[in-house]
DNA sequence: AACGAAATGTAGCCGAGGCTTCATTTATTG
DNA sequence: CAATAAATGAAGCCTCGGCTACATTTCGTT
């Protein structure tokens, strides 16, 4: 009844996927109200390249998880869940992508992979990063 | 009209995810196959983690996408370009383990975290971190 | 050869995350 | 201040990838 090795990856590849969405539009939030003060649903969406009905759907969830805030036609805001969801969701991102740099990736091809890969990055994988990079 | 630089980023993740679990399956198919000389679904859904439903069901979007082929209650083949794909993917993964060891990444958090981090690496990246590995 | 177990297929449910279309509210501006 | 434009909401559709439950086929064993 134990699961293969591999079922073990799998299963924690699928449970950071999970993840990854809202990680991404709670990021995005955290930067439009730090560049416009609040985030309206048009800017989220057209920064995430999706609909407004897409974006309305993720704050939804993202309300739901209790990551976000809103009133009806009203920008939307962060938690504190939400806001420190954001902070270590960006510190990660600049943590790989400043990784893949050191280690030979073209600035622009390192930003784009990272997108996905960040999702990804156990705990342990950031610290060897940030040891990586620390000693150059 | 034209769509922020944020946006590209996450479309591009999208499609990268898109993929990522027919790589997945087309991998596991391939090394059953190996391993076994057919893959049978029972295995596959085994070896991936999730019930026999949610296999076939893989394996059908496989067909569809000519990836593979099968006959009912039989084992599932690759097609050649199933065969190509999983050859890739395999080399990929490969590199991707290999790089996060290098880095500094312990191997067992490696297998788990690169099962993820895989399927965004593009080209130019594989080439960077096969460029690293190489020159010790 | 028949029976029971194991494997596979099939149907249908669910949530996530895309989309389009249309209604409604808010904001701008003449 | 009224009309129009822009933003948001709401409804409903799609695919994917999980799942359970049940039907069917294959296979191994007696």
């Amino acid at each position: 009844m134990t699961q293969p090795d591999d079922a073990e990856r799998f299963i924690h590849a699928r449970n950071a996927q999970a993840m990854a969405v809202m990680e991404d539009y709670v990021e995005m939030i955290s930067d439009l109200s730090a560049e416009m003060g609040e985030a309206r649903i048009a800017d989220i969406a057209n920064r995430m390249g999706v609909t407004h009905p897409t974006a309305t759907k993720a704050v939804a969830r993202l309300k739901r998880e209790g990551l976000a805030v809103s009133r009806p036609y009203r920008g939307v805001f962060l938690t504190e869940d939400g806001a420190t969801l954001a902070d270590r969701v960006r510190a990660r991102h600049r943590v790989v992508v400043d990784l893949l740099k050191a280690v030979g990736v073209p600035e622009q091809t390192a930003e784009l992979d990272a997108e996905g890969m960040e999702h990804h990055v156990s705990d342990e994988t950031l610290a060897a990063f940030q040891a990586f990079l620390a000693r150059g």
